[in-house]
DNA sequence: GCGACAAATGAACCTCGGTTAATTACGGAC
DNA sequence: GTCCGTAATTAACCGAGGTTCATTTGTCGC
């Protein structure tokens, strides 16, 4: 568990969390960290015609938090929620980043966080960018061996980026 | 212009560019951040197939730099490109991250860096994974607006996701 | 002006995912 | 076991983007 981690458990509140329950929705102002202790949420956006698309699912050990919310106190651009129990642990970032003006270690561990998500977000961006439905469903697979047991396939297919419809058909294609 | 911005400019090393020239290709190892003094870039991926996707256009002011390069040093997801001619300033991200381990100054202004990049990045992944290439496109036209002046129809088809032939289709449909 | 090359558009056909709706498979509650 | 509700699959049709190739437009060098 890196630095970073250690600091939200350390000092963030619990929060227990029932399966459907939502930590934050898209609108919402939550300039939380959350660190997810056990279980498994989704991080999703809401288009306007109430179609659903998830950012990224986040089993034990993640970070989450809505970036924009995050630096800059705006409204929540996604939906967080649980998809079993866990329990997970919030802290506010403005406290974070004030404590890190003065404290270099604090400051180098939100470097190295900063650093982790941009990643992330970086090979994210690669996959749907570059990468056919397909493919980033065989990737989510790699990734996630159990993600298949774990949570419904529309949620994968909202994951990959298409319908469950599709997503059967792909999961079809790819057998033989 | 940010501190970083500013650090950059003030300890790097400029490099001038002509159109077409690279800045780095996929599969270097670059671990410098760029900023643009002048000029416009291009910074995108080759897929197995070669075809191209464009992750963003890199106007004035822009900072960039691969992040697993930077971070791990690993290499370059992706290639960096002049479109115009130009001048960028190179700065080792190394030294930089070495240097805020003893400097909170620094090192906060690299969290300010870093917040920038993931709100990018957010906003982007927004982008790819619920809106449609002809949101994408609009989108782009309306971040910048000289745009359509400075790149070929089929960069920014690349951007947006699509061929040039669709890229065209989708600028009759908008027309009307 | 002309000629040559690149860029953009257009047309014809194909593929894949979306849409809608019906069918099948699964999982408790009883 | 049956019943019921949900999830997953399948099918039929549509539309948008991909592919290929031809045509037009634009932009230089001269």
């Amino acid at each position: 568990m890196s630095r970073f981690q250690e600091l939200v458990v350390e000092h963030g509140r619990e929060k227990a969390l029932d399966p459907g329950e939502h930590v934050f929705s898209q609108g919402d102002s939550d300039s939380n960290v959350y660190f997810v202790k056990t279980g498994l949420l989704k991080a999703y956006y809401i288009r306007a015609d109430g179609k659903e698309h998830i950012k990224s699912f986040l089993p034990e050990g993640s970070i989450i938090g809505s970036m924009v919310a995050l630096v800059d106190g705006d409204a929540c651009t996604f939906s967080l929620q649980a998809l079993e129990d866990g329990v997970v642990v919030a802290l506010p970032y403005a406290k974070l980043e004030l404590a890190a003006q003065n404290d270099v270690d604090l400051a180098n561990a939100l470097i190295a966080f900063l650093s982790t998500y941009g990643k992330r977000k970086e090979r994210r961006e690669y996959e749907l960018l570059s990468l056919s439905p397909e493919d980033r469903f065989a990737i989510l697979l790699e990734t996630m061996p159990d993600i298949a047991d774990r949570v419904s396939q529309a949620d994968m297919a909202a994951y990959v980026g298409v319908t469950p419809q599709a997503l059967s058909r792909i999961k079809r294609r790819m057998a033989k």
